[in-house]
RNA sequence: GGGCGAUUAGCUCAGCUGGUUCAGAGCACUUGGUUUACACCCAAGGGGUCGGGGGUUCGAACCCCUCAUCGCCCACCA
């Protein structure tokens, strides 16, 4: 049956996905051979796919099918991330719009309804991975709230806690007012804003003076408790030791000296304000300030905020600069740029807040982890994130775990009493209540005594643990998967988590294994458009990846995708690439459905243009493949696909089949047919980590298979030696070849009149392609002269003058101009060349390599130079 | 404010140890083609003082200095 002209996916794609899933190719289990592993960047349970996930999973599935097809135990481990602070908005927002107040449900009543949530928006985007093609082990999906999961970070936390890593600290946080938790350092994101700096005078005590501060955020006037100068500044020896008054509240407050304050910059007064300000916290812990904290969880006044109390803070912003106008005390605003901070999940603009939270020590913690990248135990690609991510662990501050959030694990801690020490650490309520009893001495303690930290920890320290406990490595450190398939190997991922994720989990690694999670971690660009904007769901500008299959396929989209994407740099992602990918994937097609027409006989010679075309073929594969090795081995993937792209379009297709096309309606001998099915076999091996549906289609297609014989599963082609001379051979015919064709294009020349060719063999042109020359030229004879023919064409290739004998279509003074030019443009090369054969200091310094290819290129250029003008002789 | 990186063809990018991979690839573009797989095709062609300037060297896209522009990360300037 003839095969359609143009390949639709879309049947293809569905027929062989079912069929690795019904084989259970994608499945791994611990077997005697070695592994190969990676675990997926677990995307938010209730997340749709977006082009950097695509991204992000296609190099992961070009990964693990080659590793598979190396003959590794190719592990691919999927799962999803509960991503706490996200869902958690999420559900908030579902239940609001169902006229549901979460202040209203208890912890157990809403847990309830963000499962009902994650179970009915969860998995959809492990749904889309398959379409995408990806052979993940979905019999080992996680989620980071399993229960094993979840026993494993609880575990953790208690470890971490008895080893004196995790502490309770009132800190000055990030607090996010809408979503009403705490945020880490790493979750804020600096904004730019356009903001004013308000200058306010504060009357000096017992004076009619004023001194004059400026300030960002004027409401915070009422949480004031000093003005601040520098010892050093003159203007204000006079204030020393006085006190100023705040207006509106009045309170009365110190004027303290510290050289903290820039002279330079505002007024050289600084209001203190320690409940607000993270400087201004330990200014006023050093001078034993009060703390007045004057905002409620969600941003608005409280009762110190006087009149203004249970407003927000930018409606009192500009009420209050009003009010102090009013009294005559504002002495000028200016606009000023300053840095805001804002949360990265709500947008919020973040409060600086002191609370009471948890926090993981991280400077001894990170040493480890930090050497093992220094030291290339864990490799970084690309390279130039080591700077970066040193940086960053020489300078890791205190990680704040705890959330003031219901969804995720919850902290635990258990409190006794009211007092800040009151509280236990441990695995279970139960042991919480011995350990409570030996602490407090106080054996009638009960269950019913302690109360659980409400608190939930950040998403960050279940996913930190990952590599781990996905094969349970944390709850039972010696079982047989964990020894086997840790430490993983390759980590692909966005260079945006390397703090949230990638360190972590090295921490973690070294913490509960002893060793790294995983050998490279190849981190992908960010997915741009072609304004350079990121692609986000937000802006709209990203389409949708299942769009795209549909529309592309899933090979098609894999190869654009690929197409342009070099490690760590950012991909201009247009829809065009998706376009060349699923021309490539017709190409493929369109090559087999040449080879399945053929009829084969087996009388049938192999001619000696397919011969030799064979023998040719298999060197540029093998020399192909050893490229791919090293492209690979370098994670430059768009390099191997394009390595793989051109062997296919042009040595395959364009060259290869050409050659051993049988002529029209002659049947294909069978002795070469069979080589041909073995070549193409090959490619599709190549081709399969790219475009895994078309090639198992293919490859199927070929002949019957037992599900033991499946693509998925053969064996990557074997390396041999290749004959380099042959490829070079050839290269020399192709352009014989491409100078005939000029030829016959100048003169209107038909394909179809046959035409000779005489070769002056002045270098020894290579005979070994004379066949595929005869074929693809369209050429008579061939033959070896040893003078110049006279009125015929001709054209060079290195410094053998070919001769095509056209009798009355020659026009002299045409190809008089054309050599002249020639010699000229060649006299000019020898020039240069001997201009630096002449310079003594450039062949006594250069190394003798680079003088001898310079001696070489002035002997060619000499004896081509000779031939043009005996060429030319003969036409005069 | 500190650090890292980038700047090469219209676009996206390679270019590894300074010299045969040295000015490249893919796409786009122009021109010409219904030769028995593919117009998602075939062939040919145009296009770049390698961001500017200076230096080192026999020799620089590559090393050094400097300026410019852009991007990213980190940081508490009110």
């Amino acid at each position: 049956m003839a095969l359609e002209a143009k390949y639709s996916s879309k049947n293809v794609e569905d027929k062989w996905y079912s069929y690795w899933l019904e084989h259970n190719y994608f499945h791994s289990e611990v077997d005697e051979r070695t592994p190969y592993t990676i675990v997926i960047p677990p995307p938010n349970v209730t997340g749709v796919l977006h082009m950097g996930h695509m991204l992000n999973n296609t190099l992961q599935d070009v990964l693990i099918r080659r590793a598979r097809l190396k003959g590794f135990n190719a592990c691919w481990v999927p799962g999803t991330d509960h991503a706490s602070i996200a869902t958690e908005a999420k559900v908030v927002a579902k239940l609001k719009a169902d006229g549901i107040d979460k202040a209203t449900l208890s912890r157990e009543d809403f847990l309830e309804h963000a499962w009902e949530w994650t179970h009915k928006h969860g998995g959809i985007i492990l749904e889309q991975l398959k379409k995408l093609g990806a052979s993940c082990d979905w019999e080992r999906t996680k989620f980071t709230m399993d229960d094993d999961m979840s026993a494993s970070v609880i575990k953790v936390f208690v470890d971490l806690y008895e080893k004196g890593n995790i502490y309770r600290g009132y800190r000055m946080v990030n607090w996010d007012p809408e979503a009403k938790t705490t945020l880490s350092d790493e979750e804020v994101i600096y904004e730019e804003k356009q903001g004013n700096l308000y200058y306010l005078e504060y009357k000096i005590e017992g004076s009619d003076d004023v001194l004059t501060i400026a300030t960002t955020r004027p409401e915070t006037i009422l949480g004031d408790s000093a003005i601040c100068i520098n010892p050093n500044d003159e203007r204000f020896q006079h204030l020393k030791g006085k006190k100023a008054i705040v207006p509106i509240c009045n309170r009365v407050i110190p004027i303290i000296e510290d050289e903290y304050v820039d002279i330079e910059f505002g007024t050289g007064c600084l209001k203190v304000t320690p409940a607000h300000d993270e400087n201004d916290k330990a200014l006023g812990e050093k001078h034993n300030l009060e703390v007045i904290d004057i905002l409620n969880d969600d941003a608005s006044l409280n009762s110190f905020g006087m009149h203004y109390q249970g407003k927000d803070r930018f409606v009192v912003r500009k009420e209050i600069v009003k009010e102090l106008q009013g009294m005559g005390v504002v002495s000028k605003i200016e606009t000023h740029m300053h840095k805001v901070g804002t949360s990265e999940r709500t947008g919020a603009v973040i409060e600086p807040k002191l609370s009471d939270q948890w926090f993981l020590k991280m400077k001894e913690l990170a040493q480890p982890a930090l050497d093992a990248v220094l030291e290339k135990d864990v490799k970084l690609v690309p390279e130039k994130f080591i700077n970066t991510y040193r940086h960053w662990m020489e300078n890791v501050r205190d990680w704040n775990i705890s959330r003031q959030l219901w969804w995720g694990q919850q902290i635990p801690a258990y409190f006794y009493g009211d007092g800040k020490e009151d509280f236990v650490v441990a695995e279970t309520l139960d042991a919480a209540v011995v350990k409570a009893q030996e602490k407090t001495g106080n054996k009638a303690l009960t269950a019913s005594d302690l109360k659980q930290d409400p608190d939930a920890l950040d998403t960050w320290f279940s996913s930190w643990l990952w590599p781990i406990s996905v094969f349970n490595g944390i709850l039972e450190p010696d079982n047989d998967e964990v020894n086997y398939y840790y430490p993983t190997n390759d980590l692909v991922t966005a260079p945006e988590i390397l703090f949230f994720w990638v360190a972590r989990m090295i921490i973690a690694g070294y913490e509960y294994r002893g060793e790294k999670p995983f050998t490279n971690v190849y981190l992908t660009g960010i997915v741009r458009d072609k304004q350079r904007r990121k692609m986000s769901k937000s802006l709209g500008n990203s389409p949708d990846p299942i769009d795209l299959i549909g529309q592309y396929g899933a090979d098609g989209v894999r190869v654009g995708m690929l197409l342009s994407s070099p490690a760590g740099n950012d991909l201009m992602f247009e829809e065009d690439l998706c376009k060349q990918g699923s021309g490539f994937v017709n190409k493929i097609w369109n090559a087999y459905r040449l080879i399945d027409g053929w009829e084969v006989s087996a009388e049938k010679e192999e001619t000696e243009t397919a011969a030799i075309a064979i023998k040719w073929y298999k060197s540029k594969f093998q020399k192909t493949l050893v490229e791919l090795e090293d492209h690979y081995g370098k994670y430059r993937i768009s390099d191997a696909l394009m390595a793989t792209y051109k062997l296919i379009w042009d040595d395959f297709c364009s060259w290869f089949l050409e050659m051993v096309k049988p002529g029209y309606q002659e049947p294909i001998s069978e002795k070469t047919f069979k080589q041909i099915i073995a070549i193409l076999e090959d490619n599709l091996k190549v081709l399969h980590p790219f475009v895994p549906f078309i090639s198992e289609e293919i490859w199927q297609h070929i002949t019957d298979r037992t599900p033991e014989e499946a693509l998925i599963i053969a064996k990557w082609p074997a390396s041999e030696a290749y004959d380099t001379q042959l490829i070079s051979d050839f290269e020399f015919a192709s352009e014989v070849i491409s100078g005939i064709r000029t030829i016959r294009k100048e003169k209107n020349i038909s394909f179809k009149d046959e035409i000779s060719l005489s070769v002056l063999n002045n270098d020894n042109a290579p005979t070994s392609f004379d066949a595929v020359i005869a074929k693809l030229g369209n050429i008579s004879e061939i033959n070896y002269i040893t003078e110049a023919l006279e009125g015929a064409l001709t054209f060079r290739v290195k410094s053998n003058e070919y001769f095509v004998p056209i009798s009355g279509t020659i026009n002299v003074e045409e190809e008089i101009e054309k050599l002249s030019a020639e010699l000229k443009y060649t006299e000019g090369f020898l020039k240069s060349v001997q201009g630096k054969l002449k310079n003594e200091r450039f062949v006594n310094s250069a190394p003798e390599k680079v003088v001898a290819i310079e001696r070489q290129k002035e002997a060619d250029a000499l004896s081509k130079i000779e031939m043009i003008k005996t060429s030319l002789a003969s036409l005069k």
